[in-house]
Order: structure tokens, then C-alpha cells, then sequence
DNA sequence: CTGATTATGGAAATCACTCGTCAAACAGAT
DNA sequence: ATCTGTTTGACGAGTGATTTCCATAATCAG
């Protein structure tokens, strides 16, 4: 699995968002303060949104708030809203995508892998990483 | 990380090295058995040999072999020899890489799934990979 | 020595995907 | 109705992965 940009910028807007969960923000404000270009952030909160990760509001006094607690949103969340899969390869995903026989045997290594980077970015929250925890 | 396909590449043709440890194996043959294009495995054996993985011999009756016996060999030893680190992203392996500030709260997480993916791959070597182990 | 064999190395074509922009359409608030 | 801000889709540059080709160098067999 590569974090991809989009993902680390996903990452730091929910940072941000963290730490206003009252009212909506809009997108100028956090592209702004987290240093992300506006038009390739909209993409990214688009698919926050449809994840259910993030809510939106339209209209003016507009923009977009975590649909839930920061404690109830992990790493995992994020990286597979925006990438799909946490996974090293599609192997991993879909056996099919194997091009060679299906008796591949190192696929089980990659299962594994995947499970056990699932596990530990699962364990990550927002709550945690968000600095006024400490 | 992601696997890319050329250490998939790479990975194979390891595993069917490991069958033929005697004599030196043509990339010819690898590249037919393993259904891999034979000149871009040419380039995937060169790597190999300059992390001194395989030992490659010109000439006729030339060819590749491994360099060392196939549990001295391991995923990890495949992975950096071909894309040079098994980590999810450049901020794990170069802090500098960073564009926001060097604050960055997610880092230690990069750092620590770095680390366990590494550990995790250091332990799968090519004897318990390689079919004739059972 | 000569020729056949095989690896080495560089250049370059192709392809897919990421990153990023733009503009038009849609919806809520006043 | 108008202003504000999200939604959506199309588009283009850039980058890296994948792949091929070719000229060259090394080695072995005769």
C-alpha cells in the first residue's frame, strides 16, 4: 500500500476538522491553513463526504464537519475511502488479478500483510493523533 | 508500499531459481517458465545480481543463479533490492520529504507500519516459500 | 583465433495513474 | 433573487511503471 497524496491531504483536513467540530468549515479555510491546493481538496472531501467520514452542507454558512466523533474515525477509514484498500497489491484484493496460476504461493504472505497492517491502522484514531489530546 | 509488478517479477523468478540451485539458469528459460517478458526480466535479474542476490555468469554456459541459499533469502531482502524500501511513503523513509511542517503527527505511525512490515517480510525467506519445502 | 552464446547498459516508446485545474450546474440561506 | 458554497464532469500535465530494442562486452567451445 502507497500513501498517495490525496490520502495524506484527506488525512490532515480531518486533522483540522478535529479541531472544529461545531460549526462547518469550508473547503477555502482548510485548503488555506493545511497548505492544500482548493480545487484538488474539493475532490478530496467529495469522497470523505460519500464515505460518511465527513458531512456537507451546501449554501452559504456551508461547508463540511466530521459526520462523527474523532474518536470513531480511523486511519483506516480515511486511507480506504480514498484508495479503496490498504492492500501492498492487488493480489491481495482480488485473486483473480494474479496473472499467474492461481497456486501463487507467496498470496497468503500478502493476506497476511494486509491483515495485520488493517489491524494496526485500525487502532489509529483521530482522538489520538489530534494534538489537543495532550 | 505497494508490490510493484517488477518485484513480482522478481519474486517468481527467485522462487524458481531456488528449484535449480546447481548450475547457472539462462533468462531465457526463466522468462518462459515464470511467463515474464524476457527483456524486462533482463533488467530485473541486473538489479538482483548488483544487491548480490543472484550471481550472474556470461558467455555460454552462462546465466543466473542465487547467490546464497534460498532461506538466507528473504521477501525483504526482494523488495528493497528492487524498489528500495518496503515503506508506505516517502515521509517514513525521509522526514524531508514532508511539505507541511516538520510536526507532522502522523509520522510516528508511518515510522512504526514501516517497521512491522519490515519485521513481518524479514522473516519470510525463500526455503519456506518454495514448494520442495514441504 | 573465431564464432556462438549470454549478460550489460542505455535510450526510448507506451501506458496508466496521480495530481491538479476549470467551468457549469445545483442547493441552501437571507 | 442573489450570494455563497458544494457537486460533478471533463480535461491536461506530469510522473513513474512497464516494456522493447539495440549496441557492446565478456566468456566458452571449437
Amino acid at each position: 500500500m502507497e500513501i498517495t497524496r490525496q490520502t495524506d491531504y484527506a488525512i490532515r483536513c480531518i486533522l483540522y476538522l478535529s479541531g472544529k467540530q461545531d460549526q462547518p468549515t469550508v473547503v477555502d479555510e482548510i485548503a488555506q491553513e493545511m497548505s492544500i491546493p482548493k480545487s484538488f481538496l474539493s475532490k478530496i472531501v467529495q469522497k470523505l463526504s460519500r464515505a460518511a467520514i465527513l458531512e456537507s452542507f451546501r449554501g452559504s454558512k456551508g461547508g463540511f464537519k466530521l459526520a462523527r466523533k474523532p474518536a470513531e474515525i480511523s486511519l483506516l477509514d480515511v486511507i480506504e475511502a480514498m484508495q479503496g484498500t490498504a492492500a501492498a497489491n492487488k493480489c491481495a484484493v482480488d485473486k483473480a488479478q494474479c496473472n499467474l496460476s492461481c497456486t501463487c504461493i507467496v498470496h497468503p504472505v500478502w493476506i497476511e500483510l494486509r491483515k495485520q497492517t488493517e489491524d494496526y491502522l485500525r487502532g489509529i484514531n483521530f482522538e489520538n493523533l489530534h494534538p489537543k489530546a495532550y
